[in-house]
DNA sequence: CCTGCAAATGTTATAATGTTTCAAATTTTG
DNA sequence: CAAAATTTGAAACATTATAACATTTGCAGG
């Protein structure tokens, strides 16, 4: 499986989101955790897409499954999975995004096209090193790093800025 | 003056707020951009906290001050001051906060104490150095980066957890 | 001075995001 | 099976942010 640049270029995506739900579930089990039929379609309408979703855009998802959902229901369900490292928050934009390094304990950093919307999740591990140097030099213990990258990718690079 | 590690230290913080507003002057002045009552207002307020400020704990302020603020004032307040450098937004609190290094183009990185809530902003070129070509390497035009670390800072390390 | 434009502010309403609370159902465990 | 714990349902509410349009203010040119 390859860690690179998923969402730039064509894949299966089908294929991308049930390996997704596979990995989910064997992470699920050994932590002991209940990976639920809401939690797990929760997680399966965030991989769908590789632009983030909004907790209001899954909320609608469901209801148009005919499962009439709550905020609540839906905000527990995420909960659940970021605190398993399903997926991820962007804070930048109140959004969720399924984790491409989902059981691998890492640092996320996402560089997010302002015009596309797709989201890459990186591991940088020479970042997250200077983020905790710099951190550890102000006598600081750093728990949580939120690291979002706004700009343009490389394919809405390409394209000519107006036509 | 130094950079390092303020809001951790004793201070006279109304020398700190007015030095904040007499840089923040000169500074719209040579943009040639209008620091009016009202925003200069909201700067002051803002620096008056070194914990973020959320929008709507400002306008709770200019209300206390007789001015019977709405809360799109605020917005607009906050986006002139954003865009000139003076404040930062803080995405993982949806919170603001006087900018400590006004003029100087920098990239912020957020040091956040989870229990006191204070936030240290430094500039640590090597992180920004680290980003930009983590995103480079993928092909990605950074534009913006949102680098917030939640922890615990120095003082409320030293604390008994409980007590 | 005044007139007309642009920028800034006021005002009302509403949208979007997130939480509290308590009750009911389900699963786990003894 | 029964008790305890976890999960879900449901209603109300709290917080954060924006849209749309009216009004006022500052300022350049006649």
């Amino acid at each position: 499986m390859s860690a690179r640049a998923i969402p730039y270029r064509p894949h299966n995506h089908d294929a991308c989101v049930s390996q997704a739900l596979t990995d989910a579930r064997a992470i699920c089990q050994r932590q002991n955790a209940r990976l639920t039929a809401i939690r797990e379609r929760v997680l399966e309408l965030i991989w769908q897409s590789h632009k983030p979703l909004g907790a209001y855009d899954v909320l609608a998802e469901l209801s148009s499954d005919g499962h009439n959902a709550a905020p609540p229901t839906v905000y527990r369900a995420l909960d659940f999975l970021q605190q398993h490292g399903l997926v991820h928050r962007i804070a930048s934009l109140n959004a969720f995004i399924g984790c491409t390094h989902a059981g691998e304990n890492h640092t996320g950093m996402f560089l997010i096209c302002r015009v596309c919307g797709n989201v890459l999740e990186l591991t940088a591990p020479s970042v997250s090193t200077e983020v905790r140097k710099a951190a550890a030099e102000e006598g600081f213990r750093a728990e949580n790093t939120t690291l979002e990258i706004a700009g343009l990718c490389p394919r809405c690079q390409a394209e000519p800025d107006h036509d």
